[in-house]
RNA sequence: CGGGGCAUAGCGCAGCUUGGUAGCGCGUCUGCUUUGGGAGCAGAAGGUCGGGGGUUCGAAUCCCUCUGCCCCGACCA
């Protein structure tokens, strides 16, 4: 490709609305331009990159035994109404109606098209099991879209829908995925991690989540140092502190704390930690009432931990000023678990603390030296808070590491939701209607290239692992309108590296070397060759990888071997 | 959904408080010079100041309204 005829425009400064680094570099390099909010024209630089995270997705799935196919991305009513889902999805799904005024969606995910299919193609046992997968742009109407294409709401995805007779052949076929996943990140040059997810509303037993690995990621997750436990901090369990309770000190008291609500104001105020106290939050109950949910003034509740709990709320919703004021006869700020009169729920870190600090269920009173057992009943403690940095891990092998991951795949085994809802039945060898059990596994195309991004970019621009990288080889002539050996050298160059089977993008354009230099360092490409009057004459080129900070001088053979070598790493 | 902010040339911004002929940098175009890390000089094109309404002799500027976009929050005991 010659850069003279590539309509590309880098942009030397920032634009404003970008916060990540990858959304700033993926502006910057003219990969990818705004729309709308959430919506995004992939220019033809950025789409070569997509080509090339799709290229290697579909080898692996293929691969992996699994077929390609295409469904509409619009979508009938019908079949979410035959789910049950065109009542539950709520406001990401995009409704609309066609002339005739038929409901329509814009398809977010396809388990209920795949799932039609598979009812009226897949009849016998004989069938099974099979792999579908797609590429498709996807819609879900997020609340707040952002990160460029990190969070955007139009996106690309890979999505597979494997069906099967049994439990055994889903298990192979969701471990082949695994694999295939597994394969696909690594080629991709990303550093990754696979954690125990929630399968949450979607039913399922298993669920794995694999995420990228950066601090400017959206998802928590948690591993272990001793084993290979991983999982989503959703899920991380916290395990009981071991045991060896001090003894109680002097008797529990009523202080004065005017005015001080949060746990950081009581601590600076009565000049203690905020794991010597004990914070007690409200929330709905099932029945009208509240809940108290009772953590160490250091931890987090987790929500999906609180959630289960039996007579809590679904979804988790923190109590009202006013129905506090009116259950506990209080405002919110100063609660405690001592005589508190709704039902309680304490953190196994919470109950074990000895001589808490806690709400007085009195406005600007607080007491101290509280103690399970001695001055409220002891009861038995539970898992509801986040796990942090150092825990112990509940393999119990090694501690927890706590760190930022990006979402780049998803791997569900299903089970029936689906398929019993929806009637996808066959024959099994005894001639019996058994009802098919699904997997589910995505991957989201369009996301990998902003996380890659957020794993591999410097000062000067994006590195791209090879294996996405819009062009192998930047081929940089220096002065070449004056220099007729230079064009040339150049051109011959370029149609050797060319019939290699490199893509080579050589820039062509009339521009000072620094303005090229900067280019292709912001675009990222692996490899750039330099072609200038002085190399020449000693028979060399100029060859620089991207990672490098100096340049190397090769003859062509040598150039060539080097290419053609790193064509076979990938 | 709640709170905050922004909207002026392709991009980044100033001008608005105190109403009086719309500016700067980058980018783009032309010419000359320059050519190993985002050049210099000279010139040029490019703006319904987000839309609508109002106040005023006069509105980018003041008022009302709508739209779009961005950020923060939805863990407060």
């Amino acid at each position: 490709m010659r850069l003279s005829r590539l309509p590309l425009n880098t942009l030397k400064e920032v634009p404003a609305d970008a916060e990540l680094i990858s959304h700033q570099l993926m502006l910057r390099a003219g990969m990818i331009r705004k729309l709308a909010s959430g919506l995004y024209t992939w220019l033809p630089m950025g789409l070569r990159v997509l080509r090339k995270i799709e290229q290697v997705v579909r080898e692996e799935m293929n691969r992996a035994g699994a077929f390609e196919l295409l469904m509409p991305s619009v979508q009938p009513a019908e079949l979410w109404q035959e789910s049950g889902r065109w009542s539950e999805y709520g406001p990401e799904l995009l409704r609309f109606k066609d002339r005739h005024q038929r409901e329509f969606c814009y398809g977010p995910t396809h388990e209920e098209v795949i799932t039609d299919i598979a009812r009226r193609e897949l009849k016998s046992y004989r069938h099974l099991p099979v792999n579908y997968y797609q590429i498709q742009t996807k819609f879900r109407d997020e609340i707040r879209p952002r990160y460029g294409v990190m969070r955007a709401r139009e996106f690309i995805m890979k999505d597979a829908y494997s069906f099967h007779l049994d439990q055994e052949s889903l298990d192979a076929g969701y471990q082949a995925m695994f694999d295939a996943y597994s394969k696909i990140f690594t080629r991709l040059g990303l550093r990754f991690r696979t954690v125990q997810a929630d399968s949450g509303a979607i039913g399922g037993n298993a669920s794995q989540e694999f995420h990228v690995l950066a601090d400017s990621g959206e998802d928590t997750i948690v591993f272990s140092n001793g084993d290979d436990y991983a999982a989503n901090l959703e899920m991380a369990e916290a395990l009981p502190p071991a045991a060896g309770k001090k003894k109680p000190g002097g008797d529990m008291r009523f202080v004065d704390t005017p005015d001080i609500r949060s746990i950081d104001e009581l601590c600076s105020f009565l000049d203690t930690d905020p794991s010597g106290c004990i914070k007690t939050l409200l929330v709905d109950a099932e029945d009208d009432g509240l809940v108290a949910l009772v953590l160490r003034g250091d931890h987090e509740l987790n929500a999906r931990k609180a959630e289960k709990m039996p007579g809590v709320r679904e979804p988790l919703t923190m109590a009202a000023a006013d129905k506090v004021k009116e259950v506990v006869g209080c405002e919110p700020g100063f609660i405690g678990p001592v005589d508190l009169p709704c039902p309680l729920f304490v953190d196994h870190s919470a109950a074990a603390v000895v001589d808490f600090v806690c709400g007085a269920n009195q406005k600007d009173q607080h007491r101290v030296n509280g103690n399970w057992g001695r001055d409220l009943p002891d009861c038995a403690s539970v898992d509801l808070r986040n796990v942090v940095d150092g825990d112990p891990s509940p393999t119990g092998k090694g501690t927890l590491s706590v760190v930022r991951g990006i979402e780049v795949g998803h791997i569900f085994k299903l089970g029936d939701k689906y398929s019993s809802s929806m009637n996808a039945q066959v024959l099994d060898a005894n001639g019996q209607t058994q009802t098919l059990i699904m997997g589910c596994y995505g991957i989201g195309i369009t996301r990998i290239t902003a996380a890659a991004i957020e794993q591999n970019h410097d000062r000067r621009g994006i590195v791209w692992p090879p294996a996405m990288a819009p062009f192998d080889v930047a081929l940089i002539p220096i002065n070449q309108h004056k220099s007729d050996r230079v064009r040339d050298a150049a051109d011959q160059l370029y149609e050797e590296l060319n019939a290699m089977g490199l893509q080579v993008l050589v820039d062509d354009r009339n521009a000072r070397p620094g303005v090229k230099f900067a280019d292709m360092d912001l675009i990222g490409i692996p490899h750039r060759v330099v072609v200038a009057e002085k190399g020449l004459d000693g028979g060399s080129f100029e060859y620089k990888n991207r990672r490098d900070d100096e340049p190397r001088h090769l003859s062509i053979d040598e150039l060539k071997d080097l290419l053609r070598s790193s064509q076979t790493e990938t």
